[in-house]
DNA sequence: TCGACTTTGTGCAAGCCTTCACAAAGTCAT
DNA sequence: ATGACTTTGTGAAGGCTTGCACAAAGTCGA
């Protein structure tokens, strides 16, 4: 109901320079959309409205219906969203039709625990390769896998989608040339530091201390406005006022 | 599931935006440019540029500068940043002045390896309690520390500024409530789902399948080779922010 | 001291994103 | 079939964020 967006010569300026039609912004939520319908589903939930499915995610209902207006019409007036049918809509948009191969490389305390962890399948990812440079790792089995170095990978390793890199932070921006050369285009990035890549390479970061700082930043901003003098005052012998 | 509550929580609630004058954007960003700070002024380097600093955080100097003039004018015209005065009004800033004391909840796979992280200390913030409730897991010692239970921590524990939220996604919400009845108000979450708190707690969350599912968005479009009147918005070197 | 050069800080404009308000389109009881 | 009710989809408004252009303010060499 809304495909002709880019055919029509209204106002519409440069906004349709957005990946095929649907806002960044919007991408980034609809992750969260799907992760809210999966319990649903396996409730034995049919139908759910975007009132109640924006609260499950955490979003307001009229931001959850105008991400959705970006997919296509797929909500019935007076009732709500098919949850089975909505879940594939979110994800055909993903792209997580297929299953993308996923390479993990430094299989340090991090990357082990990446490793074991099962929610890569059924979201549409599956780890493929296991990679370190660690001469002691290097040959030995982590979660059935058989860790190897990213020169064999590269040679004769299966084909990857996505790069996980959870080395030390001065050893990223090497590794993630490497991943870069054997044509790689997406990768997702735990080492603290800004990673040079490509145009056509997708990057996202995750640090823990950017995630701590910003958390203390609003921490700090909460305790000056009350108690100056104590900031770390008010742990147990306080009731938090709601 | 206690997911009908009158506190509505959002990921950064609206009341608490641009705190400060400082708009939240920018609060985003001020971790990155001290994350660039660190390894200059490890290297004795002491002044850097607008244009030098932003490429080594990955942002235009631009947006740098306006991003800094928030805080006021640290900058000398002609010249650029001093490095370690940078440093220290930015971590001033964010609150770093000072020591956070985190409690990480769940020690599991990546409980264990948080608790194992080095960049805690040096970045702000000290683990000062792990919890769990797996009574084969409470009074073993990790990383110097005994696990204890939540009730133990609530009850005769150390005073704890921020938590860290490690557990399977099912125990996630009951975490989140026993850390708020204690006092916390900042948590960051990893457990997938999203987290219903009163509106004075700030919640971060990191979730691993959101994060490569927005990749995969990417990765899809790249791959259907663009849409025929939309030539591939490339431009600079940029993280597949959201 | 002066002039050339460098780099910061910022008003302004443009673009995105979110929220509002409401018509459209369906269900349901009678 | 009808009217009351529910809920979606969306134009428009408002707010936030980014990028541009340029004055301001400093350094440096002569
Ligand atoms: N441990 C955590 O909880 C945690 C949390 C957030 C971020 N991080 C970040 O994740 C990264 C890994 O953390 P960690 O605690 O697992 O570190 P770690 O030292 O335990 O493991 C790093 C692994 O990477 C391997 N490695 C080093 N250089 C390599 C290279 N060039 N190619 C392939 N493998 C290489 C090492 O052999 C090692 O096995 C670090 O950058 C860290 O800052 C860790
Ligand atoms: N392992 C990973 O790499 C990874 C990556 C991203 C996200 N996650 C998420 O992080 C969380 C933990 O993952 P994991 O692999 O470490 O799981 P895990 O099962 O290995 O560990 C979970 C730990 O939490 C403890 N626990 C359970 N309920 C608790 C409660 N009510 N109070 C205190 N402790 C409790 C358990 O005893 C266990 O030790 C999960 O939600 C997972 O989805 C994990």
């Amino acid at each position: 109901m809304s495909r002709l967006r880019g055919a029509r010569a209204e106002v519409v300026p440069e906004s349709v320079r957005r990946a095929g039609g649907v806002p960044e912004a919007t991408v980034g939520r609809l992750p969260l959309y799907l992760r809210a319908l999966t319990p649903l589903h396996d409730q034995g939930i049919t139908n759910v409205a975007s009132e109640e499915l924006a609260a499950l995610a955490g979003v307001r209902s009229t931001q959850l219906r105008k991400d959705l207006s970006h997919l296509g019409s797929y909500g019935v007036r007076g009732v709500g969203y098919d949850v089975d049918l909505l879940a594939a809509q979110i994800a055909q948009e993903l792209g997580l039709t297929q299953e993308w191969p996923v390479v993990i490389v430094g299989l340090g305390n991090l990357g082990r625990a990446l490793a074991s962890y099962g929610g890569f399948s059924g979201r549409g990812f599956r780890i493929v390769a296991l990679v370190d440079d660690d001469p002691a790792v290097v040959g030995t089995q982590v979660e059935g896998l058989t860790v190897t170095t990213l020169a064999d990978l590269a040679d004769s390793g299966p084909t990857v989608a996505i790069g996980v890199i959870a080395t030390p932070a001065p050893a990223a921006q090497a590794v993630a040339d490497q991943l870069v050369a054997m044509g790689i285009r997406s990768i997702l990035n735990f080492a603290p530091g800004h990673l040079t890549v490509p145009d056509e390479v997708g990057v996202r970061s995750v640090d823990l201390a950017t995630e701590l700082q910003i958390l203390a930043f609003h921490e700090q901003r909460r305790l000056l406005s009350v108690s100056p003098e104590d900031p770390l005052r008010g742990g147990r012998d306080r009731e938090v006022a709601g």
